[in-house]
DNA sequence: TCGTTATATTCCCCCTTAACGATATGGAGA
DNA sequence: TCTCCATATCGTTAAGGGGGAATATAACGA
């Protein structure tokens, strides 16, 4: 119950779903992703906690950058299913949409390098 | 997004995910909704209108009662699929298997006749 | 119409949570 | 070791959500 309450909690805010759709295509750093949403950098990564959390994505270590990408669903057995749900979800979303459009200028190098 | 999140919201609360599973058994009015899940009258109404409200449930009137039962999902796209494996999932958690076992002994007629 | 009963709504309290800025952490390079 | 930079954590504030008591609504019977 408690694990089934945390997934769908991580999923009930909508910058952590557009976190997810985004990472559906690439992955991504936190910088990134405060960049793609328009969020103070501690917002992001606090957001990013609550997701990796629930079982929802994992991350690596690659020098100073942190890369989240979609977890496979092994840490939590409803994750699986929502992700794959999620697949094909939300995918006409007008916002979401407009995000993903976007994804292929949002890069670190460009962000991050100041 | 607004009605995807409106179910993440409605399936994030202990009680209303117990409410779906009861109603996996059978049809149920607020009184016996309150008296398993030892809440107050209002509270378990406001539950209740608010997993309706995300299309999760229907409702019928029936006299004085109001018979709560799952929707068929026709009114939210995320619905069907997330009762169906709802009917599978949380089935070996202890708090819903007591809840379940409970069951056969919360009638309208006993609670509510006074 | 009036009373009764099941349910819905309102009000208020308390706790949770999303947001940001500021600060701390930790890895990489000089 | 010192600095820089990406990320994480902390502190605070404002909004949202769950809880119950009290009140309103609605349907039935007399």
């Amino acid at each position: 119950m408690r694990e089934f309450i945390k997934v769908m909690k991580a999923l009930s805010d909508p910058n952590r779903i557009k976190m997810v759709k985004m990472l559906q295509r690439r992955v991504l750093c936190v910088c990134e992703m405060k960049e793609a949403l328009g969020l103070a950098q501690s917002t992001a990564s606090k957001h990013l906690k609550i997701l990796e959390d629930a079982g929802l994505i994992a991350y690596s270590k690659e020098g100073l950058w942190v890369n989240y990408r979609l977890d496979d669903g092994a840490r939590n057995p409803y994750v699986a299913s929502l992700l794959g749900n999620l697949r094909h979800w939300l995918e006409e979303d007008a916002e979401i949409e407009a995000l993903i459009a976007r994804l292929p200028e949002i890069r670190r190098e460009i962000i991050c390098g100041s």
